[in-house]
DNA sequence: GTGGTCTAGACCACA
DNA sequence: GTGGTCTAGACCACA
């Protein structure tokens, strides 16, 4: 059972947290092609968000291809297809590993030791998956 | 001489870019305990934006204890301290890594490529101290 | 000065319509590369529709990479970029192909008749870009 | 005997389909004045769909003028009357056509292109008359 | 002033 | 029951 926490207040908005786990969950194999993701309706009782909120972070799953919806039926994880362009997804992601990697840096770790950490929390994700 | 550039296209925000900047140059050592930074107004006018902005970046590099201020002197980079836990950088690194690996991932990237982007990057953010 | 039109109470939803009249402005060339379109507020008020409608279009544009936006400042006309891949191109292609053709068919022209019409209306749209 | 095929992954609705491929039976040639369709039923088994979703598209159909209901004996391809005159007709290409060749355009292809591939899938569609 | 996020709640489309 | 669209309106972030 997919399970899925967000926090308010902070700078991350809520539907951000929620794309952020669903990509993880994905991600880590923890969520299967096909499988079926909360209702929107159920995930916004769960989270006590606004349905919108929930349907926004979905929407933006389905149009990264993370995500298909079925009217009617609800929202299923889409088997994964690179819709972007090698430049496209090459800008993605530099667009995301730069603020990550110049917070690692400020927080005192060290290139090795980032290095170490992403091998092993990759590691960890990609494992767990079989 | 410090080298700042902000792009005032995209989705980052301006005083967005000068911390992370101003961050990278203290980690990357291009920047040194006791520097000085530019001043507010010619940061601003040479970046041509609103002395505003810059004052907003600086404010929370001081808050962040990466700057200090002297009253009627200026801003300067603070002694290094590492103001967070051991337990609380790991949390912290964590919860930058994750969205990172997960994005990149669902973006179609493998383990490999993303661990030899990663040391690429970090290469060249590191190499530019020297 | 761009000329929105919208209807309510078709099967075509608002956002939509916007969305196709600021593609086909742009693909006309009526709006080029880095124009400002009407602030969301703006044009809500100009359409009498509410501003997260407005919102939700522009959004879409944005991750189509038609539209950037500029915190604080607008929405502006993106550099046309080739965002997607080879064959996500061509399945959303054939994704909006097919309706037409059905719709066109029905309609009792035969297929003569729409190749014509969609050179003569190609011809339209990008020669009043020159 | 007529071959329909829905898919229950995607966004367009299954009834949505059900008239598409119909209309464009007719319009192919594949379905002639006073061919009968299949029953509500049958179709619905068929299809694995609820019946409801085969009688709401038959309604549409018979909305349209593209299908004829005759009580007690089933649906049955209508006399092909043009309901709308030729300005109307008109006026239903161009809004389903200026939107497609916008999303086109703002795709990455090229009138020439456009062009092609419009022409490739009108000879698919009807040369499957044969 | 601009855009961004979120809530509360309505009403429709679809299975 | 499910998702999709839209409104009214609040409050924040940014320039």
């Amino acid at each position: 059972m997919l399970r899925l926490r967000v926090t308010t207040g902070g700078a991350v908005p809520i539907y951000r947290q929620v794309i952020d786990q669903l990509r993880q969950s994905c991600a880590s194999g923890k969520l299967s092609v096909g499988d079926a993701v909360p209702s929107v309706r159920a995930l916004a009782k769960e989270l006590l968000v606004n349905p919108n909120t929930i349907a926004k972070a979905y929407a933006e799953l389905v149009r990264d291809g993370v995500l298909e919806s079925q009217r009617g039926r609800g929202y299923f994880v889409a088997a994964q297809r690179n819709i972007f362009s090698a430049k496209e997804r090459r800008r993605r992601l530099d667009l995301v590993m730069d603020p990550f990697l110049a917070e690692a840096l400020t927080l005192g770790f060290d290139p090795q030791q980032i290095r170490d950490e992403v091998a092993k929390r990759l590691d960890r994700m990609t494992k767990s998956k079989s």
